[in-house]
DNA sequence: TAGTTGACCGGAA
DNA sequence: ATTCCGGCCAACT
């Protein structure tokens, strides 16, 4: 559905690429040793609230240059990943994340 | 195009 | 410490 508000045409329930793109982009430049938590990475991609959208995201993402295992939950627990959570904890762990 | 689904979050019980 | 619940919003169907 297409809303028009002052000459802007705001799409419910569509797509945002742009929002797509700099979640990628944030994660890409987390460097080594280093993690954001989903929320934190929502932020920087300007939706403060879409930290649930960010793991969808991550989730259909499997390009390996992409280091999405440095993305963990606010609460400190390690959340979910593509190729498993004990993956995921053993890289932290061997950058010395943990 | 409308409805459903979560790699989440924060507060309440 | 641990579930439970409502809100969130792009992707999926």
């Amino acid at each position: 559905m297409a809303i028009k508000l002052y000459g802007l045409r705001l799409d419910v329930n569509m797509k945002n690429k742009f929002f797509t793109q700099k979640v990628l982009n944030v994660v890409s430049q987390i460097p080594r040793g280093a993690t954001l938590t989903y929320k934190e990475v929502a932020a920087q991609a300007g939706s403060p609230n879409a930290s649930r959208v960010v793991g969808s995201i991550l989730k259909q993402n499997y390009d390996l240059s992409i280091p999405c295992h440095r993305v963990i939950r606010s609460d400190g627990k390690i959340g979910e990943y593509n190729r498993g959570a004990q993956k995921k904890k053993q890289l932290l762990k061997e950058e010395g994340a943990l």
